[in-house]
DNA sequence: CAGCATAATGCACTCAGTGCAATAGTCTGC
DNA sequence: GCAGACTATTGCACTGAGTGCATTATGCTG
């Protein structure tokens, strides 16, 4: 018998229904954004595109910043989860390197990135969340970065530092692929960014 | 003999007084945000504190979270300077290195940094920030590595991950320089994790 | 002192974000 | 199907950041 105040036992149908709609509503802001700016956007458009409340808008994301860069926070989970599976053995940056391609997985064409990307760079209120969102990952980098690393004094410190490059390498060569308008490989750039930063001049 | 409309001359002595008004309140600010806080504290009490009204403040700062970076900065255009006045065959990590020295010499003692830094590392709004305006430094200091560096392909691109990975060492320095009270020199750390960064594994 | 440029201010407004309380749904055991 | 309980949705009112505009104070030049 099910006794009323459960709370154990919340439904996993509810989480389902909830993860939807959150990506049912990111969706439409994605899409109302892209047409007429972030910035030039109320949060009170995007309620009533979806057919929800300004209130129940809220429900679902913290802040308007969330609507546009929630889509980062899972692309960071299966980054790192990639890189998770990749052998031990493996250079870490070889590690890398292979688990930031999951990315070219995540969205269909690179039409579609090219799109997004530039809409998270177009905004300048957008980018500072857009660059700290991204350093979130080296937080599910470094500790799997950590356990490959030989014994040091700093190990977590260089564990952070790593993977914090990396990413910053990514980053610049996003901008990069965005600033050419997506006419190259993106990984292309990303290596030769690496390359540079770990090459002795 | 001046006529009424000459634009071409606004009094340097305006300026002048101008950035004194204006540090003098970053100064207030800053005193304010490490008391109280400064998720908790009201752009109308920093400018009651400053004894300005609350529209001027917002004359001199565009934002609150100006009022607590604007001193990146200045920073920033420090270390760019000193950077340009290194030996040009200097190895370029060298040379960042000791550009971002002048860190040492800004702040009077490493206390004051220490109590700096944590303020902006202890309010999760203000990191995004944070991080963005340092990023910032990318800009002024990636057109002068690009000079430094040898033709290729992507010279561009090379010389932003180098800016981009040297500013996010001294991140992620500075935070754990901050995480362990500030016991250690931040220079080591920095050096430790540009290694990390650099070295084969 | 008179005239003028600029800084400071007050006021009213938009918009993001939050707390609270009322309402509408949905699922449970009976 | 129905009563009861839990949860999602919503409306409403409020705080606080940020902006535009019009008015007043200030300080300099002649």
């Amino acid at each position: 018998m099910y006794h009323r105040c459960m709370k154990a036992s919340p439904p996993p149908l509810r989480q389902q229904t909830r993860a939807v709609v959150r990506s049912l509503i990111a969706q439409t802001a994605m899409a109302v954004f892209a047409e007429k700016g972030y910035d030039e956007t109320t949060v009170e458009e995007v309620a009533a595109a979806a057919g929800v409340s300004r209130r129940t808008l809220f429900n679902y994301f913290k802040s308007k910043e969330d609507l546009a860069l929630s889509g980062l926070a899972e692309q960071g989970e299966k980054i790192a989860a990639r890189f998770a599976s990749s052998p031990p053995g493996e250079d870490i940056w070889e590690s890398l390197s292979s688990a930031f391609r999951v990315l070219e997985e995540i969205e269909t064409t690179s039409e579609r990135r090219l799109e997004i990307v530039t809409l998270l760079f177009g905004s300048e209120s957008l980018r500072a969340g857009h660059v700290e969102k991204q350093s979130r990952w080296q937080e599910l980098l470094a500790p799997q970065i950590e356990e490959r690393l030989p014994l040091s004094d700093h190990r977590s410190l260089e564990a952070r530092a790593i993977a914090a490059a990396a990413i910053t390498c990514l980053q610049a060569a996003t901008e990069e692929w965005s600033r050419i308008g997506g006419r190259v490989d993106l990984f292309h750039l990303y290596d030769a960014a690496v390359q540079a930063v770990r090459r002795a001049h």
